[in-house]
DNA sequence: GTGGTCTAGACCACA
DNA sequence: GTGGTCTAGACCACA
Protein backbone atom coordinates (compact mmCIF):
# COMPACT_ATOMS: atom_id res chain seq x y z
CA UNK A 1 0.00 0.00 0.00
CA UNK A 2 2.87 2.18 0.60
CA UNK A 3 6.07 1.92 -1.27
CA UNK A 4 9.01 3.80 -0.25
CA UNK A 5 11.62 5.70 -2.47
CA UNK A 6 14.90 5.27 -1.38
CA UNK A 7 16.48 7.11 -4.37
CA UNK A 8 14.08 10.26 -3.62
CA UNK A 9 15.76 12.64 -1.68
CA UNK A 10 13.33 14.00 0.90
CA UNK A 11 13.77 12.17 4.68
CA UNK A 12 12.21 8.63 4.78
CA UNK A 13 9.51 10.21 7.33
CA UNK A 14 8.59 12.88 4.95
CA UNK A 15 7.80 10.65 2.21
CA UNK A 16 6.00 8.40 4.47
CA UNK A 17 3.20 11.50 5.63
CA UNK A 18 3.18 12.74 2.09
CA UNK A 19 1.98 9.26 1.16
CA UNK A 20 -0.48 8.77 4.09
CA UNK A 21 -2.16 12.21 3.34
CA UNK A 22 -2.55 11.30 -0.15
CA UNK A 23 -4.15 7.80 0.74
CA UNK A 24 -6.50 9.65 3.47
CA UNK A 25 -7.57 12.47 0.94
CA UNK A 26 -8.20 10.26 -1.67
CA UNK A 27 -10.53 7.92 0.25
CA UNK A 28 -8.23 4.70 -0.74
CA UNK A 29 -7.79 4.46 3.02
CA UNK A 30 -11.30 5.36 4.58
CA UNK A 31 -12.37 7.59 7.64
CA UNK A 32 -11.74 5.45 10.97
CA UNK A 33 -10.37 2.55 9.19
CA UNK A 34 -7.39 1.48 10.94
CA UNK A 35 -3.93 1.95 9.10
CA UNK A 36 -0.90 -0.31 9.86
CA UNK A 37 0.85 -0.48 13.01
CA UNK A 38 4.04 0.72 13.79
CA UNK A 39 5.86 -2.45 14.25
CA UNK A 40 4.08 -4.10 11.22
CA UNK A 41 4.79 -1.08 8.86
CA UNK A 42 8.25 -0.87 10.41
CA UNK A 43 8.88 -4.56 9.40
CA UNK A 44 7.17 -3.96 5.95
CA UNK A 45 8.98 -1.71 4.82
CA UNK A 46 12.18 -2.88 6.40
CA UNK A 47 12.56 0.64 8.22
CA UNK A 48 13.30 2.05 11.72
CA UNK A 49 10.23 1.79 13.64
CA UNK A 50 11.25 5.45 15.03
CA UNK A 51 11.33 6.57 11.72
CA UNK A 52 7.25 5.32 11.44
CA UNK A 53 6.86 6.41 14.77
CA UNK A 54 7.64 9.84 13.35
CA UNK A 55 5.68 10.02 10.52
CA UNK A 56 2.40 8.85 12.37
CA UNK A 57 3.08 11.59 15.49
CA UNK A 58 3.78 14.41 12.63
CA UNK A 59 0.17 12.77 10.94
CA UNK A 60 -1.63 13.15 14.11
CA UNK A 61 -0.67 16.83 14.28
CA UNK A 62 -1.41 17.70 11.00
CA UNK A 63 -5.04 16.11 11.94
CA UNK A 64 -5.18 13.24 9.43
CA UNK A 65 -5.35 10.36 11.73
CA UNK A 66 -5.75 9.53 15.63
CA UNK A 67 -4.59 7.28 18.30
CA UNK A 68 -6.28 5.37 20.40
CA UNK A 69 -4.64 4.08 23.37
CA UNK A 70 -4.09 -0.26 23.38
CA UNK A 71 -6.05 -0.23 19.76
CA UNK A 72 -3.79 1.70 16.75
CA UNK A 73 -4.28 4.32 14.69
CA UNK A 74 -7.36 5.65 12.42
CA UNK A 75 -7.88 7.42 9.83
CA UNK A 76 -9.33 11.01 9.81
CA UNK A 77 -12.18 11.61 7.34
CA UNK A 78 -14.83 14.28 5.99
CA UNK A 79 -14.67 17.06 3.80
CA UNK A 80 -13.15 19.42 6.42
CA UNK A 81 -9.59 17.89 6.01
CA UNK A 82 -10.11 17.83 2.51
CA UNK A 83 -11.55 21.61 2.39
CA UNK A 84 -8.14 22.57 4.61
CA UNK A 85 -5.77 20.27 2.08
CA UNK A 86 -7.24 22.41 -0.86
CA UNK A 87 -6.21 25.51 0.94
CA UNK A 88 -2.54 24.54 1.33
CA UNK A 89 -2.56 23.70 -2.10
CA UNK A 90 -4.13 26.84 -3.37
CA UNK A 91 -1.38 29.14 -1.21
CA UNK A 92 1.39 27.27 -2.90
CA UNK A 93 0.08 27.97 -5.95
CA UNK A 94 0.21 31.67 -5.04
CA UNK A 95 3.37 31.85 -3.86
CA UNK A 96 4.85 30.54 -6.77
CA UNK A 97 2.43 32.98 -8.93
CA UNK A 98 3.28 35.63 -7.06
CA UNK A 99 7.03 35.09 -7.94
CA UNK A 100 6.04 34.59 -11.18
CA UNK A 101 4.29 38.03 -11.60
CA UNK A 102 7.70 39.37 -9.75
CA UNK A 103 9.77 38.66 -12.94
CA UNK A 104 7.09 39.47 -15.30
CA UNK A 105 5.27 36.89 -16.57
CA UNK A 106 1.65 37.62 -17.11
CA UNK A 107 -1.29 36.11 -15.76
CA UNK A 108 -2.50 34.80 -19.42
CA UNK A 109 0.67 33.01 -19.88
CA UNK A 110 0.48 31.14 -16.73
CA UNK A 111 -3.05 30.51 -17.10
CA UNK A 112 -2.36 29.51 -20.99
CA UNK A 113 0.21 26.64 -19.70
CA UNK A 114 -2.10 25.20 -17.17
CA UNK A 115 -4.77 24.88 -19.82
CA UNK A 116 -2.34 22.65 -21.89
CA UNK A 117 -1.24 20.55 -18.94
CA UNK A 118 -5.00 19.59 -19.13
CA UNK A 119 -5.90 16.14 -17.75
CA UNK A 120 -2.76 14.37 -17.07
CA UNK A 121 0.62 14.55 -18.62
CA UNK B 1 20.81 45.06 -1.52
CA UNK B 2 20.74 41.78 -0.30
CA UNK B 3 19.27 40.51 3.12
CA UNK B 4 19.16 37.55 4.63
CA UNK B 5 16.41 36.50 6.75
CA UNK B 6 17.09 34.26 9.80
CA UNK B 7 14.02 33.21 10.27
CA UNK B 8 13.91 31.28 6.64
CA UNK B 9 14.59 27.59 7.20
CA UNK B 10 16.61 27.36 3.88
CA UNK B 11 20.29 27.30 4.19
CA UNK B 12 22.21 30.58 4.51
CA UNK B 13 23.79 29.79 0.61
CA UNK B 14 20.29 28.58 -0.72
CA UNK B 15 18.76 31.88 0.12
CA UNK B 16 21.81 33.74 -1.18
CA UNK B 17 21.25 32.01 -4.86
CA UNK B 18 17.53 32.82 -4.40
CA UNK B 19 18.02 36.29 -4.06
CA UNK B 20 20.79 36.59 -6.25
CA UNK B 21 18.46 35.23 -9.14
CA UNK B 22 15.55 37.98 -8.58
CA UNK B 23 18.09 40.65 -8.70
CA UNK B 24 19.69 39.30 -11.76
CA UNK B 25 16.41 38.22 -13.57
CA UNK B 26 14.52 41.42 -12.40
CA UNK B 27 17.69 43.44 -13.81
CA UNK B 28 18.30 45.32 -10.42
CA UNK B 29 21.77 43.99 -11.32
CA UNK B 30 22.73 44.80 -14.75
CA UNK B 31 24.15 42.33 -17.22
CA UNK B 32 28.20 42.45 -16.91
CA UNK B 33 27.66 44.37 -13.74
CA UNK B 34 29.82 43.23 -11.06
CA UNK B 35 28.86 41.66 -7.79
CA UNK B 36 29.95 42.05 -4.70
CA UNK B 37 32.86 39.85 -3.50
CA UNK B 38 33.42 37.52 -1.82
CA UNK B 39 34.86 38.94 0.61
CA UNK B 40 33.38 42.25 1.02
CA UNK B 41 29.57 40.53 0.75
CA UNK B 42 30.79 38.28 3.85
CA UNK B 43 32.01 40.92 6.33
CA UNK B 44 28.60 42.79 5.11
CA UNK B 45 26.47 39.96 6.07
CA UNK B 46 28.65 38.71 8.53
CA UNK B 47 28.77 35.84 6.70
CA UNK B 48 31.41 33.23 6.51
CA UNK B 49 33.05 33.42 3.50
CA UNK B 50 32.69 29.85 2.75
CA UNK B 51 29.01 30.20 2.65
CA UNK B 52 29.07 32.89 0.23
CA UNK B 53 31.11 31.03 -2.10
CA UNK B 54 29.15 28.11 -1.94
CA UNK B 55 26.03 30.29 -3.61
CA UNK B 56 28.45 32.52 -5.92
CA UNK B 57 29.54 28.70 -7.27
CA UNK B 58 25.69 27.49 -7.19
CA UNK B 59 25.15 31.17 -9.25
CA UNK B 60 27.96 30.20 -11.92
CA UNK B 61 26.85 26.85 -12.62
CA UNK B 62 22.94 27.66 -13.61
CA UNK B 63 24.39 30.02 -15.81
CA UNK B 64 23.41 33.93 -13.77
CA UNK B 65 27.04 34.93 -12.87
CA UNK B 66 30.51 34.27 -15.05
CA UNK B 67 33.50 34.50 -12.82
CA UNK B 68 36.91 36.46 -14.14
CA UNK B 69 39.30 35.27 -12.35
CA UNK B 70 41.69 37.80 -10.04
CA UNK B 71 38.65 40.22 -10.98
CA UNK B 72 35.57 39.03 -9.29
CA UNK B 73 32.09 37.34 -10.35
CA UNK B 74 29.42 39.75 -12.99
CA UNK B 75 26.04 39.27 -13.62
CA UNK B 76 24.95 37.60 -16.58
CA UNK B 77 21.95 39.06 -18.86
CA UNK B 78 19.84 38.20 -21.77
CA UNK B 79 16.69 37.05 -22.39
CA UNK B 80 17.80 33.02 -22.60
CA UNK B 81 18.46 33.25 -19.03
CA UNK B 82 14.81 34.80 -18.50
CA UNK B 83 13.64 32.50 -20.43
CA UNK B 84 15.17 29.58 -19.01
CA UNK B 85 13.62 31.20 -15.39
CA UNK B 86 10.33 31.38 -16.64
CA UNK B 87 10.61 27.52 -17.28
CA UNK B 88 11.85 26.75 -14.08
CA UNK B 89 8.92 28.65 -12.32
CA UNK B 90 6.13 26.46 -14.71
CA UNK B 91 7.52 23.29 -13.98
CA UNK B 92 7.24 24.32 -9.78
CA UNK B 93 3.19 25.24 -10.74
CA UNK B 94 3.13 22.67 -12.82
CA UNK B 95 4.05 19.97 -9.59
CA UNK B 96 1.46 21.87 -7.54
CA UNK B 97 -1.22 21.36 -10.42
CA UNK B 98 -1.11 18.42 -10.49
CA UNK B 99 -0.78 17.78 -7.06
CA UNK B 100 -4.26 19.70 -6.73
CA UNK B 101 -5.68 17.57 -9.89
CA UNK B 102 -4.90 14.30 -7.93
CA UNK B 103 -7.00 15.39 -5.06
CA UNK B 104 -9.73 16.37 -7.11
CA UNK B 105 -9.78 19.80 -7.66
CA UNK B 106 -10.55 20.88 -11.07
CA UNK B 107 -9.23 23.01 -13.66
CA UNK B 108 -11.46 25.93 -13.94
CA UNK B 109 -11.32 25.66 -9.47
CA UNK B 110 -7.84 26.84 -10.03
CA UNK B 111 -8.04 29.11 -12.52
CA UNK B 112 -10.38 31.32 -10.32
CA UNK B 113 -7.87 31.57 -7.94
CA UNK B 114 -5.32 32.47 -10.25
CA UNK B 115 -8.17 35.71 -11.30
CA UNK B 116 -9.11 36.54 -8.22
CA UNK B 117 -5.30 36.69 -7.13
CA UNK B 118 -4.39 39.37 -9.71
CA UNK B 119 -3.15 42.46 -8.94
CA UNK B 120 -4.21 42.74 -5.09
CA UNK B 121 -0.96 41.33 -3.57
CA UNK C 1 39.71 1.20 -3.37
CA UNK C 2 40.14 5.46 -3.98
CA UNK C 3 44.07 6.54 -4.18
CA UNK C 4 44.62 9.98 -4.41
CA UNK C 5 47.93 11.41 -6.52
CA UNK C 6 49.25 14.26 -4.89
CA UNK C 7 51.22 15.26 -7.95
CA UNK C 8 48.19 15.17 -9.39
CA UNK C 9 47.77 18.92 -10.11
CA UNK C 10 43.68 18.95 -9.77
CA UNK C 11 41.93 19.65 -6.78
CA UNK C 12 41.26 16.94 -4.15
CA UNK C 13 37.63 16.86 -4.84
CA UNK C 14 38.04 16.62 -8.28
CA UNK C 15 39.93 13.71 -8.25
CA UNK C 16 37.83 12.00 -6.16
CA UNK C 17 34.69 12.88 -8.45
CA UNK C 18 36.87 11.29 -11.68
CA UNK C 19 37.91 8.30 -9.12
CA UNK C 20 34.46 7.21 -8.24
CA UNK C 21 32.86 8.14 -11.53
CA UNK C 22 35.30 5.40 -13.54
CA UNK C 23 34.07 2.86 -10.66
CA UNK C 24 30.95 3.07 -10.46
CA UNK C 25 31.41 3.47 -14.65
CA UNK C 26 33.14 0.02 -14.71
CA UNK C 27 31.31 -1.20 -11.93
CA UNK C 28 33.61 -2.17 -9.98
CA UNK C 29 31.14 -0.90 -7.62
CA UNK C 30 27.64 -2.30 -7.98
CA UNK C 31 24.45 -0.39 -8.61
CA UNK C 32 23.61 0.00 -5.00
CA UNK C 33 26.06 -0.50 -3.31
CA UNK C 34 26.88 1.89 -0.43
CA UNK C 35 29.99 4.04 -0.53
CA UNK C 36 32.05 4.76 1.84
CA UNK C 37 31.10 7.97 4.47
CA UNK C 38 32.06 10.80 4.41
CA UNK C 39 33.57 10.54 7.77
CA UNK C 40 34.99 7.44 6.78
CA UNK C 41 36.30 7.96 3.74
CA UNK C 42 38.11 11.15 5.48
CA UNK C 43 40.00 9.22 7.83
CA UNK C 44 41.45 6.84 5.46
CA UNK C 45 42.71 9.55 3.21
CA UNK C 46 43.59 11.62 5.77
CA UNK C 47 41.53 14.51 3.69
CA UNK C 48 39.24 16.83 5.38
CA UNK C 49 35.59 15.42 5.57
CA UNK C 50 34.36 18.58 4.17
CA UNK C 51 36.78 17.55 0.90
CA UNK C 52 34.64 14.40 0.58
CA UNK C 53 31.87 16.30 0.89
CA UNK C 54 32.43 18.28 -1.43
CA UNK C 55 33.01 15.37 -3.78
CA UNK C 56 29.62 13.32 -3.13
CA UNK C 57 27.91 16.46 -3.71
CA UNK C 58 29.55 17.02 -7.35
CA UNK C 59 28.66 12.89 -7.85
CA UNK C 60 25.09 13.48 -6.61
CA UNK C 61 24.68 16.34 -8.74
CA UNK C 62 25.90 14.57 -11.93
CA UNK C 63 23.68 11.18 -10.98
CA UNK C 64 26.60 9.13 -10.19
CA UNK C 65 25.29 8.72 -6.68
CA UNK C 66 22.20 8.99 -4.61
CA UNK C 67 22.00 10.34 -0.74
CA UNK C 68 19.57 8.45 1.74
CA UNK C 69 19.40 11.26 4.57
CA UNK C 70 20.90 9.84 7.58
CA UNK C 71 21.90 6.24 5.99
CA UNK C 72 24.94 6.95 3.13
CA UNK C 73 25.48 7.36 -0.23
CA UNK C 74 24.64 4.65 -2.66
CA UNK C 75 25.77 4.20 -6.19
CA UNK C 76 23.89 4.70 -9.24
CA UNK C 77 24.06 2.19 -12.07
CA UNK C 78 22.57 1.11 -15.21
CA UNK C 79 23.18 1.94 -19.34
CA UNK C 80 21.87 5.60 -19.04
CA UNK C 81 24.85 6.39 -16.61
CA UNK C 82 27.31 4.43 -19.05
CA UNK C 83 25.69 6.39 -22.30
CA UNK C 84 26.01 9.97 -20.57
CA UNK C 85 29.56 9.77 -20.06
CA UNK C 86 30.19 8.06 -23.35
CA UNK C 87 28.54 11.38 -24.92
CA UNK C 88 30.57 13.29 -22.70
CA UNK C 89 34.42 11.63 -23.86
CA UNK C 90 33.42 12.32 -27.27
CA UNK C 91 32.49 15.86 -26.88
CA UNK C 92 35.68 15.97 -25.04
CA UNK C 93 37.64 14.20 -28.07
CA UNK C 94 35.70 16.20 -30.62
CA UNK C 95 37.43 19.42 -29.15
CA UNK C 96 40.61 18.16 -29.38
CA UNK C 97 39.74 16.97 -32.77
CA UNK C 98 39.10 20.16 -34.06
CA UNK C 99 41.87 21.51 -32.81
CA UNK C 100 43.96 19.11 -34.80
CA UNK C 101 41.81 20.17 -37.78
CA UNK C 102 42.71 23.61 -37.26
CA UNK C 103 45.92 23.23 -37.54
CA UNK C 104 45.95 21.21 -40.30
CA UNK C 105 46.36 18.02 -39.53
CA UNK C 106 43.64 15.25 -41.43
CA UNK C 107 41.18 13.04 -40.31
CA UNK C 108 43.26 10.07 -41.91
CA UNK C 109 46.47 11.05 -39.70
CA UNK C 110 44.33 10.97 -36.87
CA UNK C 111 42.67 7.93 -37.41
CA UNK C 112 46.22 5.89 -38.07
CA UNK C 113 47.33 7.38 -35.11
CA UNK C 114 44.23 6.15 -33.10
CA UNK C 115 44.49 2.50 -34.76
CA UNK C 116 48.37 2.44 -33.98
CA UNK C 117 47.77 2.76 -30.21
CA UNK C 118 45.19 -0.39 -30.04
CA UNK C 119 45.25 -2.86 -27.71
CA UNK C 120 48.80 -2.23 -27.25
CA UNK C 121 48.34 0.32 -23.97
CA UNK D 1 44.10 40.41 -33.68
CA UNK D 2 43.63 39.10 -30.78
CA UNK D 3 40.64 39.42 -28.94
CA UNK D 4 39.91 38.35 -25.14
CA UNK D 5 36.77 36.36 -23.91
CA UNK D 6 35.61 37.57 -20.00
CA UNK D 7 33.20 35.15 -19.94
CA UNK D 8 35.97 32.05 -20.51
CA UNK D 9 36.86 30.31 -17.10
CA UNK D 10 40.10 30.27 -17.81
CA UNK D 11 42.68 32.38 -16.75
CA UNK D 12 43.35 35.53 -19.13
CA UNK D 13 47.19 34.93 -19.32
CA UNK D 14 46.21 31.43 -20.55
CA UNK D 15 43.86 32.11 -23.07
CA UNK D 16 46.75 34.97 -24.43
CA UNK D 17 48.80 31.88 -24.77
CA UNK D 18 46.42 30.40 -26.38
CA UNK D 19 45.43 32.68 -29.09
CA UNK D 20 48.92 33.58 -30.14
CA UNK D 21 49.85 30.11 -30.29
CA UNK D 22 47.39 29.19 -32.84
CA UNK D 23 48.20 32.41 -34.82
CA UNK D 24 51.79 31.64 -35.20
CA UNK D 25 50.90 27.49 -36.14
CA UNK D 26 48.83 28.99 -38.89
CA UNK D 27 50.77 31.30 -39.96
CA UNK D 28 48.81 34.14 -39.27
CA UNK D 29 51.82 36.12 -37.54
CA UNK D 30 54.62 34.43 -40.27
CA UNK D 31 58.27 33.42 -38.89
CA UNK D 32 60.16 35.73 -37.34
CA UNK D 33 57.28 38.94 -37.47
CA UNK D 34 56.95 41.33 -34.35
CA UNK D 35 54.50 40.83 -32.47
CA UNK D 36 52.58 43.56 -29.82
CA UNK D 37 54.69 45.15 -27.52
CA UNK D 38 53.84 44.09 -23.40
CA UNK D 39 52.79 47.87 -23.31
CA UNK D 40 50.64 48.48 -26.68
CA UNK D 41 48.51 45.34 -26.12
CA UNK D 42 48.03 45.85 -22.54
CA UNK D 43 46.85 49.04 -23.95
CA UNK D 44 44.60 47.79 -26.65
CA UNK D 45 42.75 44.85 -24.12
CA UNK D 46 42.66 47.01 -21.35
CA UNK D 47 44.25 44.16 -19.27
CA UNK D 48 47.21 44.77 -16.84
CA UNK D 49 50.44 44.81 -18.11
CA UNK D 50 51.51 41.80 -15.78
CA UNK D 51 49.13 39.72 -17.25
CA UNK D 52 50.64 39.92 -20.93
CA UNK D 53 54.16 40.06 -19.24
CA UNK D 54 53.49 36.59 -17.80
CA UNK D 55 51.69 35.04 -21.29
CA UNK D 56 54.79 36.10 -23.47
CA UNK D 57 57.22 34.64 -21.11
CA UNK D 58 55.38 31.25 -20.93
CA UNK D 59 55.28 31.97 -25.03
CA UNK D 60 59.26 31.80 -25.18
CA UNK D 61 59.26 29.08 -23.06
CA UNK D 62 57.22 27.02 -24.85
CA UNK D 63 59.49 27.89 -28.16
CA UNK D 64 56.56 29.91 -30.05
CA UNK D 65 58.23 33.24 -29.48
CA UNK D 66 61.99 34.54 -28.92
CA UNK D 67 63.27 37.89 -27.26
CA UNK D 68 65.50 40.46 -28.87
CA UNK D 69 66.42 42.90 -25.79
CA UNK D 70 65.64 46.37 -26.93
CA UNK D 71 63.71 45.39 -30.42
CA UNK D 72 60.81 43.22 -28.88
CA UNK D 73 59.31 39.71 -29.33
CA UNK D 74 59.02 37.66 -32.20
CA UNK D 75 57.45 35.20 -33.44
CA UNK D 76 59.09 31.69 -33.90
CA UNK D 77 58.20 29.25 -36.70
CA UNK D 78 59.23 26.68 -39.16
CA UNK D 79 57.76 23.11 -39.29
CA UNK D 80 59.58 21.59 -35.89
CA UNK D 81 57.14 23.74 -33.65
CA UNK D 82 54.37 22.36 -35.72
CA UNK D 83 55.26 18.99 -35.81
CA UNK D 84 55.77 18.85 -32.05
CA UNK D 85 52.79 20.82 -31.37
CA UNK D 86 51.04 18.06 -33.68
CA UNK D 87 52.10 15.66 -31.19
CA UNK D 88 51.01 17.36 -28.16
CA UNK D 89 47.65 17.12 -29.53
CA UNK D 90 47.95 13.62 -30.35
CA UNK D 91 48.98 12.68 -27.12
CA UNK D 92 46.00 14.56 -25.33
CA UNK D 93 43.64 12.71 -27.85
CA UNK D 94 45.52 9.24 -27.08
CA UNK D 95 44.70 10.27 -23.34
CA UNK D 96 40.70 10.42 -24.03
CA UNK D 97 41.14 7.41 -26.16
CA UNK D 98 42.25 5.45 -22.75
CA UNK D 99 39.90 6.42 -21.02
CA UNK D 100 37.01 5.72 -23.66
CA UNK D 101 38.79 2.12 -23.90
CA UNK D 102 38.72 1.99 -20.08
CA UNK D 103 34.37 2.39 -19.84
CA UNK D 104 34.03 -0.30 -22.50
CA UNK D 105 34.00 1.94 -26.13
CA UNK D 106 34.99 0.14 -28.80
CA UNK D 107 37.59 1.59 -31.35
CA UNK D 108 35.52 1.25 -34.50
CA UNK D 109 32.86 3.53 -31.92
CA UNK D 110 34.94 6.07 -31.96
CA UNK D 111 36.04 5.99 -35.26
CA UNK D 112 32.37 6.68 -36.42
CA UNK D 113 32.30 9.46 -34.77
CA UNK D 114 35.13 10.78 -35.85
CA UNK D 115 34.18 10.39 -39.20
CA UNK D 116 30.71 12.09 -38.84
CA UNK D 117 32.18 15.22 -37.37
CA UNK D 118 33.91 15.37 -41.05
CA UNK D 119 35.34 18.67 -41.74
CA UNK D 120 33.71 21.52 -39.42
CA UNK D 121 30.60 21.47 -37.18
C1' DG E 1 42.31 42.70 -4.20
C1' DT E 2 39.72 38.55 -6.09
C1' DG E 3 38.18 33.84 -6.32
C1' DG E 4 39.34 28.65 -5.29
C1' DT E 5 40.76 24.98 -2.32
C1' DC E 6 41.47 22.95 1.88
C1' DT E 7 41.84 21.98 6.98
C1' DA E 8 39.76 21.85 11.64
C1' DG E 9 35.97 21.51 14.08
C1' DA E 10 31.05 22.43 15.58
C1' DC E 11 26.11 21.58 15.41
C1' DC E 12 21.88 19.84 13.39
C1' DA E 13 18.44 16.60 11.19
C1' DC E 14 17.59 11.93 10.18
C1' DA E 15 17.65 6.77 10.82
C1' DG F 1 26.22 6.54 12.62
C1' DT F 2 25.27 9.39 8.36
C1' DG F 3 25.00 13.45 5.54
C1' DG F 4 24.37 18.84 5.39
C1' DT F 5 25.50 23.42 6.82
C1' DC F 6 28.30 26.72 8.71
C1' DT F 7 32.22 29.22 11.03
C1' DA F 8 37.18 30.39 11.35
C1' DG F 9 41.12 30.77 9.15
C1' DA F 10 45.08 29.53 5.98
C1' DC F 11 47.34 29.42 1.50
C1' DC F 12 47.51 29.70 -3.48
C1' DA F 13 46.85 31.45 -8.33
C1' DC F 14 45.62 35.38 -10.91
C1' DA F 15 45.21 40.42 -12.11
Amino acid sequence: MVLIDVKDSRPLYEQLVEKFKMLILKGVIAPDEKIPSVRNLAVDLSINPNTIQRAYAELERQGYIYTVKGKGNFAMGGDKLLQQYKEEILEQMKEVYLTAMSVGMTEEEIIDSIRRWKAYD
